[in-house]
DNA sequence: GGACAGAAGGCATACGTATACGCATAATAT
DNA sequence: ATATTATGCGTATACGTATGCCTTCTGTCC
């Protein structure tokens, strides 16, 4: 306090005011067993005195680990500007807060399709690891996964966990959230489930909450109508369009599984502009729990993904990629959220 | 393609093969006028070819520039986990669109905001500036700010612009929102505007607002009525209980001007509880234009701010600092988005 | 009392790049 | 033809830390 050293302090600073060489410093602030318990205390007050903080160039240069992760978001070529997907946002919120825990610094990155920065991002050391999130057609995607496993570069992916498992892949238990969204409605009486969302292997995860709804209807001896499903995006005009489509089609149906909440609140205005009641007429369930979720009129039935968990998963995850450690458990699973849109 | 060199290629790698010294590499790849055009390409395709690419840490060590930029979102001690505000979300977008077009990475954390974990950004070499976007109590976080410049490090607030100026600040023109959203209520007729959100310096940006909104009355000659200003943080929970507190208050009110969406549609859950009719016996404006504003019934008309514009401008505002220049222009226009909360 | 082990820390060096400086060669001037 | 300047590149070195190896010292054991 008061004194201004014209240049940054640096460990050699330190190691002069406290007598010792420069290795003793860095060992003593790495909490080194080889420096005794008095050399390291007298180092860190000297050090907490000048305010002296690492350099982090420096220490990643030398140590070849920068304790950075890189998150990056993969977005379909839809120049949509500052339209980012709600949910993963949620997700950042739970990364952040999940690498500040464990001491790592989070680079965060936009990704054109387009381009093939990603697979720079551990050349250069800036990241010891990526974290993707990506959505949009998988199959687009799915040739930058390879070029990074060729790359032998450190990454895990949020997505459905088993279509062909390129890379790791951690991600919500999508057909058991099927099965639960399924089973909630088959238990209100409804028989006739619609789903909008695409079902196919380009959106592997709305496929599987497909079959998991699939599933809870044989389980009642239902077989699930082709009819029934029609293809959407996440976006709210998909959702209003796929309802609009099915009404149009003459399909007698009671109840809407959505695959995303934006699905589901499109349906909703669909089925309101068509005279249908929510949820006396057609009960329906969304997915994701995002914030509008609990605005919307009736307040929307979902499926809340584990937030929490997938971030400390995801970040758990890429440091065992780093550490050469086997992976820990890669599903996660999902919870009800029962709201008026699928009251009685 | 075919070849795996076992380690990383180093920028003597490529000047071995290039006939050159390590020192041309470099010089190439950044572009040096001193590097004839032919020995440039020659190395370029080198680099190309072994997949190099500058290894960040040791550029940065040696040039103290890491061309990084970190963005520290300040919160209220509120554990409330993963809820981000939204607003600031779609800033993110904007604020990693504008570091990748000019080639900054972008490191973002948050913060409690006890820790004083900011001061050490820089020292670290970790960003060569900061960008801090804080919600909550400002006289809260009033000391860090100071904390920050007393350490001479580049940095750039967004808030409202003008309260004091504690460092370089970048923001909308509050004063300006809220006289369109006043100009808009009083063109439809409404006398008896209310607004719901704190005014006081604890919140100057609301605060601003409230002033805009005051100034377009008196314009109108009418005289703002302290009676009709509610306090309320952004949440939809407190604009329910602001709102309920005007009604139960027995105040006349014919308008609402919420300082936030969120505000906004918790106001209007209290105004259908209470019988009364968005539009006709309440219009309502919000502020933000969150996605949940389109969807709301009424869709909710709002102040959209220029996201794209302020990520630029906070960006290019660091920059500035960091590079000593002077400051650009900090404030930007507001626009009003109507929608069926105030029609007729 | 000498051999030996462990504790504490110094010495040398490497991490990979960027830049100040100097030295040729070639281009231009006188 | 010689002095002058620009061009293109090599030499040497610095950035600040982490770590392998070696040394010294103290203590212990037989």
């Amino acid at each position: 306090m008061g004194r201004q050293p014209s240049s940054k302090p640096t460990s050699f600073d330190i190691a002069y005011l406290a007598g010792v060489s420069q290795p003793t410093v860095s060992r003593a602030l790495r909490g080194s067993r080889s420096v005794s318990l008095a050399t390291r205390q007298r180092i860190e007050a000297i050090a907490r005195e000048l305010n002296y903080s690492v350099d982090k160039n420096a220490s990643s240069l030398r140590s070849q680990r920068s304790n950075t992760i890189a998150l990056l978001f993969f977005e379909d070529p839809t120049p949509d500007e500052s339209n980012i997907n709600p949910f993963f946002l949620s997700m950042l919120g739970s990364i952040t807060r999940q690498c500040a825990a464990r001491g790592l610094d989070l680079l965060i990155s936009f990704q054109k399709m387009e381009d093939d920065w990603h697979v720079r991002y551990q050349d250069s050391h800036r990241a010891d690891g990526l974290i993707l999130l990506g959505y949009g057609d998988y199959t687009l995607y799915k040739s930058r996964l390879e070029q990074l496993v060729g790359h032998g570069t450190h990454f895990v992916r949020w997505g459905s966990v088993d279509e062909g498992n390129i890379g790791a892949t951690v991600g919500s238990d999508n057909v058991g959230a099927g099965r639960l969204a399924g089973d909630h409605l088959l238990e209100l009486g409804r028989r006739r489930i619609a789903f909008l969302g695409h079902a196919d292997e380009h959106y592997p995860e709305f496929a599987d909450r497909y079959q998991g709804l699939c599933a809870a209807m044989r389980a009642q001896g239902i077989a699930p109508d082709p009819a029934l499903q029609v293809d959407a995006l996440t976006a709210e005009d998909a959702g209003h369009a796929a309802a609009q489509a099915l009404i149009a089609r003459g399909a007698a149906f009671d109840a809407i599984f959505a695959a995303s909440d934006l699905i589901a609140i499109g349906a909703m205005r669909a089925l309101a502009e068509a005279g249908l009641n929510v949820p006396h007429d057609v009960a329906i369930v969304g997915f994701d729990d995002i914030p509008a979720a609990s605005l919307t009129s009736p307040p929307l039935t979902t499926i809340m993904q584990d937030m929490k968990g997938a971030g400390e998963l995801l970040v758990d995850a890429v440091l065992a990629q780093v550490e050469e450690r086997p992976l820990p458990r890669t599903t996660l699973p999902a919870r009800l959220v029962v709201r008026r849109s699928s009251a009685g």
